[in-house]
DNA sequence: CCCCAGTCCTGCGGGC
DNA sequence: TGCCCGCAGGACTGGG
């Protein structure tokens, strides 16, 4: 499930078609719904074809390659998107096809079981209101702290529900939640509100070591394989969490209480009893 | 404005 | 063996 460390991991991975042109944009047909892709292809591909590639970025969970027009596409994984210069595992679900000359690599793909994803060329009018601050909150790896409380401390939400807000903070979503509150030692329903200053500079602190740590382990591949790198490798910081989908398991941390999991705005939230009492009296939980 | 619930999408695994 | 159902969670929408 693409989360920052994911797709950071995914930008890093593709970046080598910057310097590359577009020579061919093509949908390739499906027996599924096609994903959202905009503008409509004809257009799609007037605007892209011919261009150069000048940089890849990530803002939040989206990919971004810029061209040398001034537009973007934005490629926006969701759930099961993956960005692949390899061979995709399968014709069905392979959803876009840029195909790339003048450099080392011929094509970019974007494959997606479930079609949540979409793919959009943006004008950098576009880009700077949709991607922009009104819609996107700092980058998760550059707020600082006391951003971070401004941004979050008036609010009566649940601590591990407001980490998902992307207005918030950009970057984070449900399984990275769950590890970076589990390193802070805060219970995930704590509302902001109740948030001590100190714990704010826990939580800031273990959102960077955290997502950090996830990015040189190349991201987080679940059982059930949905995330791969552009080379369609599996990540390795699944073996490093330690509470998601860990219920039942003893905390790896302070070897006392078993993970515990419960639903928050209908999504899955681990933590460690013990490590993360709700009345805040506890000091951080270290590494 | 703040916040929650519902929606989309497909594959998989559990129950029977 | 096959079918049905719930679950997975990105971002978005509608409404209280």
């Amino acid at each position: 499930m693409p989360e920052l460390p994911e797709v950071e991991t995914m930008r890093r991975g593709i970046a080598g078609i910057v310097g590359s042109r577009i020579c061919d944009v093509r949908r390739p047909r499906s027996r599924f719904r096609p994903i959202k892709i905009t503008p409509r292809m004809s257009e799609f591909r007037r605007r892209a074809v011919g261009m150069l590639v000048i940089a890849v970025d990530r803002v939040g969970k989206r990919v971004v390659v810029g061209l040398d027009s001034g537009d973007r596409i934005v490629f926006e994984p969701r759930m099961t998107g993956r960005l692949l210069l390899a061979e995709p595992p399968d014709r069905q679900h392979l959803r876009l096809v840029l195909k790339l000359s003048g450099g080392p690599i011929r094509q970019l793909l974007f494959w997606s079981v479930r079609g949540l994803g979409a793919v959009a060329l943006m004008s950098p009018r576009q880009f700077a209101r949709r991607l922009g601050p009104e819609n996107l909150g700092p980058d998760a790896l550059e707020i600082s702290a006391r951003e971070l409380r401004e941004r979050l401390a008036a609010s009566r939400r649940a601590i591990k529900v407001a980490l998902l807000d992307q207005r918030a903070v950009a970057g984070i979503g449900n399984l990275y939640a769950s590890e970076i509150l589990h390193r802070a030692g805060l219970h995930p329903e704590l509302p902001c509100n109740r948030v001590r200053p100190a714990a704010w500079i826990r939580l800031h602190a273990s959102i960077g070591e955290v997502l950090q740590e996830a990015i040189l382990f190349e991201g987080s591949t679940l059982s059930d394989g949905t995330y791969r790198n552009p080379q369609n490798e599996a990540g390795g910081y699944q073996d490093c969490h330690r509470v998601y989908q860990r219920a039942g398991k003893q905390c790896v941390q302070c070897g006392r209480g078993r993970i515990v999991r419960l639903v928050q705005a209908q999504r899955s939230t681990f933590f460690c009893p013990s490590c993360q009492p709700l009345r805040l009296r506890t000091r951080a939980a270290t590494t």
